[in-house]
DNA sequence: AACTCACAAATTGTCGACAATCTTAATTTA
DNA sequence: TAAATTAAGATTGTCGACAATTTGTGAGTT
């Protein structure tokens, strides 16, 4: 319950407390789906299985509440975040505004070996995408380290605060759980290497663009998933 | 201290329980000045100071912490945010993108009958203005009246909790801390009614841009306030 | 004099218990 | 029978006390 995956950890947090351990670790199980979306939260229970007292589990039930993975009502208690296709758009289109200004900002602010680490890290997943054929670590792993570094990239604090700690456990709940596989796999590469070159050119609006493009084509994908499964439960 | 102006309550949080009145009210103390930017929070000394008990000061703690009036260290504690050039520059650019994108959509999803109250809100403002020459109502109570209808118009929850929640008590604080009035209150109005037009048009593409630009012409203005500042001060 | 180390004071993190509120189910009433 | 009421149970909110960590001070050493 203690151990972790390396996509896990990708905010780095440095875990110091108690309530620091119980948040990465309920952040885990909420984004997998071990403890399932919808369903209420009950702190004795919660309390008793991480084995803290319940200040220490509502400690760490506020910061889930900070990257919208439960959602709070006043005397009525917690409930984890329900997955729905609205709050999909309306999450991705927050998205978009957010890493396309990213993108612009680290066109501008990147230095060029970071710039260089980031072909570098496309090469890399190329490779290893040709041997681990249909797998998802490209898509899960390596596409959210290309973001990160992006983001990273734009050396606005606010920005990466926003992105990376807010806001990416919720789509990596999305796409978790929606299982983002497909031949989407293949086109995402080419858009990242695109990506980087209007980057490394320093033409800011054509890397927002390209950016913004790039997510609204990776919602329609999940969109597709949602329609999907939407029309095998009926 | 428990009294509120109108221009603090606008995010509509009901209160039920007491830390929500703590929060609510260190907030607006925050924002106001009356705590200090920058100082130290000794959580036994508020504790006492609001009549309540540690946890319940903790739980308000945290809730100013997720719209960044406060900054938390493990085993440290907690200090009120500084009001820096360059975190002001941060959030604007973030600002900038939400709003624009808020724009956009709510030139899409804004009922008739909501612009239409916007037309008039601009019109009572521009009255307002005239009586009261100089000041600070416009700028402060009715230019946020305006971006959070805006706002609101999008019809995107999650930007909304974005933006309104989030993000506006700590550009409030810039606000009223650094002073906003001056040439600028007159401007902002033909920039307002420009971006109805737009909205009313359902030209998502160009009230977006105008937005980015009006808020962008808001940014310089404060900075200039913060130049102005350090001069002095040097 | 500057640096290190150890100790004391203060602050934060955590706990268990009690109070206030909500939920649920049985009971009453129309 | 259905709606409203009330009481019991469970859950959340709040409190005061204790444990763990950090900070500040002063003695000792180089």
């Amino acid at each position: 319950m203690t151990e972790q995956k390396a996509s896990d950890n990708y905010n780095d947090i440095t875990i110091t407390t108690a309530s620091d351990q119980v948040f990465v670790d309920m952040r885990r199980e909420i984004v997998q789906g071990t403890i399932e979306q919808g369903s209420k939260i009950s702190e004795p229970e919660l309390a008793k299985r991480y084995g803290v007292s319940r200040a220490t589990l509502r400690e760490a039930l506020n910061r889930l509440e900070s990257c919208y993975l439960v959602e709070r009502k006043a005397n009525v208690g917690c409930r984890v975040v329900a997955l729905t296709a609205e709050r999909l758009i309306e999450v991705y289109q927050v998205r978009s505004a957010l890493e396309g200004l990213a993108c612009r900002l680290a066109a501008d602010n990147m230095e060029p070996e970071e710039v260089q680490g980031l072909k570098q890290l496309l090469n890399q997943h190329l490779q290893t995408q040709r041997v681990k054929e249909g797998e998802s670590y490209y898509q899960e792993a390596g596409d959210l380290d290309f973001h990160y570094r992006i983001i990273k990239g734009s050396k606005n604090a606010h920005l990466i605060h926003l992105l990376c700690n807010e806001l990416y456990q919720l789509i990596r709940m999305y796409r978790v759980q929606m299982g983002m596989v497909g031949p989407r796999v293949s086109k995402a590469f080419d858009e990242h290497l695109a990506i980087i070159n209007a980057i490394e050119n320093h033409d800011g609006e054509l890397a927002e663009m390209l950016m913004k493009r790039h997510i609204s084509a990776s919602q329609a994908n999940i969109q597709t998933k949602f329609d999907l499964l939407a029309a095998k439960n009926q």
